[in-house]
DNA sequence: CTTGCATTTTACCGAACGGTCAACTAGTAT
DNA sequence: ATACTAGTTGACCGTTCGGTAAAATGCAAG
């Protein structure tokens, strides 16, 4: 591996825990620097900005998700409804495997920056938005085919898939109010009883 | 009105867009202070700490809702159900407000502050969840009564209303990252669908 | 007129913030 | 050998951070 992209992944995998387990503003780059044993001189060689790391940090988050449970979860050998209880358990077992490492329950980092940056910055938040769409994509396909298949009636398939992302958010954002990854064991299954009709 | 009291309520009425419109990090002391018209010396007789001043922050914008469209929206008068299209409703035009107002859409507060904060203050986390206790707890008098009334079928009130709790807030972080409280109004009446089966 | 208390003012603390800069090193291509 | 470039170093910028402390002010009760 090149020296270069090492430091430069260095820094990431230093600020990814970071930012997930506190907040953008929260973190700083002299702390991030020292914990990856860099210069600041040397970040700003490879990061113009604290936002532009940030969005790497993003890009690194999606990947591994993208590469890991999504893939396992939105798997077409599953019967379509099936991948959706199991992305609900990829991110309760996630979130759970998170706080018996870190004792605290962490979140979505997507939901989390979203929050709190989204207001602030619409280039992040035209980034994050982007990763929302992505898996709201993944969330209609699914419902789709679940239709075709005659598993669930028809329905408003892009709607539907919205609020089901909506919902997987709010659920992981009450489950870190209570610092109890539990709360997505609960009320996670109830995902599929969400429907927005098909318009007439 | 007291002098002393009239300092005190002018710096939360300057921290409260503040803290709303974006973040608790992000939003200084100094600044609070230069726009209440208060010299920090005098902050600080008011409140030990930025923390405290957060909390006070957050009592009020309950309380602003507590007695402006959560009491609408509860209305015994109302039929059960209605009450949560009301409040579902009333999310909405407050969002649309705000952004006509400020330009942009700055989500719920309680839920801004529980994804920044909760991993790094137990108090501040302890004080939204309080808030969240409270919101569950009117969303599940209103589905017993309408199982009561036998307006819907019997199902698990308790968790069930975590699980539209959830929902509301999930709607309005989508909202939050689109910019758009549209959202809130295609997504938010789906709310009614979501269903906790009672246990047998 | 004085004591006491709440409030306010002002100056200050050390630390951290994001970001910049010029000098230096090392490897590579000509 | 030289020139170029990517990477690194460490000192430095002005600003802001949350918070402190002492002195000054205003006011009300005795």
């Amino acid at each position: 591996m090149n020296i270069a992209t090492d430091t430069r992944s260095r820094i990431i995998a230093a600020a990814k825990p970071r930012f997930h387990s506190r907040s953008y503003a929260n973190v700083g780059i002299q702390e991030i620097c020292e914990s990856a044993g860099v210069q600041k001189g040397s970040f700003y060689h490879f990061f113009p900005s604290k936002r532009d790391l940030v969005m790497a940090v993003i890009d690194e988050f999606a990947d591994e998700w993208a590469h890991g449970f999504v893939a396992e979860a939105f798997d077409p050998a599953l019967p379509p409804m099936e991948r959706i209880d199991y992305l609900v358990d990829a991110a309760y077992f996630w979130q759970k495997s998170i706080k018996q490492i870190h004792g605290r329950m962490l979140g979505c980092i997507f939901g989390n920056l979203t929050l709190e940056v989204s207001t602030q910055d619409d280039i992040l938040r035209a980034k994050l938005l982007a990763i929302f769409s992505r898996a709201k994509s993944r969330f209609k396909d699914t419902l789709e085919e679940a239709v075709a298949a005659g598993t669930i009636a028809p329905l408003n398939s892009d709607l539907t898939a919205e609020a089901m992302l909506a919902y997987l958010e709010g659920v992981i954002l009450l489950a870190k109010s209570q610092n109890d990854p539990e709360v997505i064991y609960r009320l996670g299954p109830a995902i599929k009883t969400l429907r927005v009709e098909a318009a007439v």
